[in-house]
DNA sequence: AAGCATTCGTCAACCAGGTTGTCTTTGTCA
DNA sequence: TGACAAAGACAACCTGGTTGACGAATGCTT
């Protein structure tokens, strides 16, 4: 039993994490938000922590300023993000999230975390935390940085 | 410490995903083979497990028929596939696995499973065999069934 | 044997989410 | 003041998918 060939690992964390996201952005349709794009959630999530323009958008997210500004326009486009003039800087076109926005990550956040008790169900609490600690040990060094201080103090319960 | 959001586990899958693959095709790029995908090395799997025209290899990566053509015609494109007609069915083109095709599934299991062996120095050996039954007890009902007899024969050595 | 439904492959148009490269505008600093 | 860095925008392109429509081959039923 068990895979333990590394190929196999790949798939299982892929198989992971998309039957997750898949459900996340099925649920988000049938609660309002039938337009949420898995790579909305993560932008929304990096400017909610300070990100606040293309190019820092595109830092955080491990992409181009041009792949953010994209990500920012489909954003605009379905009034999750608006963007204003920067008083300091003419060059800087800062972003906002909207009520609609706020309300979007509110939703996305529950859905994860009710996901994740349905884990927690099956695996046991211990289980999952460990699961969760040695991933991390693994993943520590990875380029997608949206965590930082801000995103937390929202609350996602 | 610890993330515990059920967004935060989503994003360690993914990093997970993304450190393992991204190596494995640095690395198959290193050792001869720069013009290789994530999406092939997944397809050639299938194909070795079976999978031997286009509507079936579809299927088993849960793809539609089309784009599982287009993987197909790059794969050609490349050499590491070929098409013959079937002599039973003149609608079916059978594909099949070239030396280059097979010798580019070595290179990239022997890839996968350096870089699992390095995760286990860093975990333990007990720890990532925990971490992949966990994994597996979450992903059982994973729509990428690419696992079936003739991979495992293979040898991933 | 005929007729119908299904399956296989293919074409065309499109989408999401990226990339590189080039450019103008604006800001910074010595 | 002059050189350089940074922000955003535009264009062309890539990958890996999608839908929809279709003809040709096959299989199933009557």
């Amino acid at each position: 039993m068990s895979p333990r060939s590394g190929a196999d690992l790949a798939l299982l964390l892929l198989g992971g994490y998309r039957n997750l996201v898949d459900e996340v952005v099925r649920e988000l349709a049938a609660r309002g938000f039938p337009d949420a794009r898995p790579a909305h959630e993560y932008a929304m999530r990096a400017i909610q922590a300070g990100a606040d323009n293309a190019s820092e958008l595109g830092r955080r997210l491990a992409v181009t300023k041009q792949a953010a500004a994209k990500t920012i326009a489909a954003l605009v486009d379905r009034g999750y993000v608006t963007t204003v003039e920067s008083p300091v800087d003419a060059r800087r076109k800062q972003i906002q999230l909207t009520e609609h926005g706020l309300a979007l990550m509110r939703e996305g956040a529950a859905i994860f975390d009710e996901v994740r008790a349905r884990w927690e169900e099956r695996l046991g609490a211990d289980e999952l935390a460990r699961l969760e600690t040695q991933l991390t040990r693994l993943v520590g060094d990875s380029p997608i940085d949206v965590n930082a201080p801000g995103w937390a103090a929202q609350g996602t319960s």
